[in-house]
DNA sequence: CCGTTAGTGCGCACACTGTACGCATGAAGG
DNA sequence: CCTTCATGCGTACAGTGTGCGCACTAACGG
């Protein structure tokens, strides 16, 4: 600030980028920022700066910063993508939505705390449609078609988000993922009178790509949980 | 402030409370304020003057204000009961876990944000041994109860979280749950074209106990994502 | 008894936050 | 040309987390 009390009256405002703001712009703005450097990292005034504007100039455009994180959570609710399903074979549909849901989250790890927040945007309205739109193929009637969507979202959310956390934790400590397994085996190693179980789970996955065992995990997860809605679907369609 | 400059010498600290703090008692006021007031109404000055203390004094007992955070979603975590497994009948073992996993969630809104933050606590630690000591009863090998776990523990989050941002959105709209579910109908009504399948939904449900719903739909994910378990303990305990 | 040391509480200060208010500017329309 | 209106933004306010250094108190060795 004080850099130029006055550069004179011309080329006030050069060019700038856009005679004016957009909200639109402004959520595409925040979401760079969000992927970049993180939630805590967004401010008002960091965004402005970013779109060569002041702090407050945001606000003609954003009730809140509460309504613009509302915002830029539909963006990316939007990248999800769930293919259109073809006569009953809804499984492999629902397969690629769940892995589109946890690779978004992967994509912006900072949405985790603020999925909630989402509302009911256009996008999350259309991703709901069209998951519904599986589940009917499958046999389930309305009620319970959102039923299963919502089990299914759910794991999908839970262990995507305990994901972001645990890669967030591996990242504070500031080592690489493969250093601090080897770490929290040490402190687990200390205490394996109390925690037995834990242990020998920790020394099956040791010298394991962690990544893959990650992806694995969430696949036998996922295919429980469309095990348990088959089961139910099968038993749906024949009466009753 | 500047209430007495100085109310002479004596009194000077009357009791107070107890001569020092305790970091346990920060964290149990920590946890009253949240439950009174969430999260974002947890201020250190604020939780400060309910010990009676100014603000900086809890950095003498707690790093941060998010390691305080850590310590005190460890306590929730603590209020989580796992039954102990008679047998090879884990399912009502798991079942209640669940149930007490969701109960603590909605027992404390403000902790669905800031769950991954547990790290490592005593308490998560615990939970998750007797979880674990509950699935190897149902036939699992380390491995498997590990994943088994996850994949429960993530829809019961999941779902929960979900439902404490929804009864969050219920509270900030100022209404009654049921007046909201009308006014969200409402809104569905108008693009009935482009969300035929919510629709279907919405309507099925309307004139019917949220809260009951609600438990329903929790139980509903939770019966199908242990039958997928249930299924896989099966073959799993035939040798392979 | 005194002097030293260690632990604790806390006032102050700093950098930073979200956002209300009101003025300035510039375009649109009569 | 004058009015109206939308938009940008400088200023300000109340509030945040937390580093620093002083003050005090209790423990303990001499």
């Amino acid at each position: 600030m004080t850099e130029e009390p006055l550069p004179s009256v011309w080329a006030r405002r050069p060019k700038e980028q856009q005679p004016g703001l957009t909200t639109e712009q402004i959520v595409r703005a925040a979401l760079e920022l969000l992927d970049e450097e993180g939630m805590e990292q967004l401010s008002m005034r960091k965004l402005g700066a970013r779109l060569g504007a002041g702090a407050t100039s945001l606000y003609r455009h954003v009730k809140n910063k509460d309504e613009l994180i509302e915002l830029v959570v539909d963006v990316v609710y939007g990248e999800v993508e769930v293919p259109d399903v073809v006569g009953r074979d809804w499984r492999p549909a629902a397969e690629k939505t769940a892995h589109s849901v946890r690779a978004m989250i992967l994509r912006h790890p900072w949405v985790g705390p603020v999925l909630g927040q989402a509302g009911l945007g256009p996008n999350v309205m259309r991703l709901s449609e069209k998951m519904l739109r599986v589940l009917i193929a499958a046999g389930f009637d309305a009620v319970e078609a959102d039923q299963a969507m919502n089990a299914m979202l759910s794991y999908v959310i839970g262990i995507a988000v305990s994901e972001t956390a645990y890669l967030a934790m591996v990242k504070r400590s500031g080592s690489v993922e493969k250093h601090l397994a080897v770490l929290l085996q040490h402190a687990i190693w200390e205490r394996t009178g109390e925690f037995p179980m834990i242990r020998a789970g920790f020394d099956a996955m040791k010298d394991r790509n962690p990544k893959k065992v990650r992806d694995e995990n969430f696949d036998y997860g996922l295919q429980r949980v469309l095990d348990g809605l088959a089961a139910r679907a099968a038993t749906v369609r024949f009466g009753q």
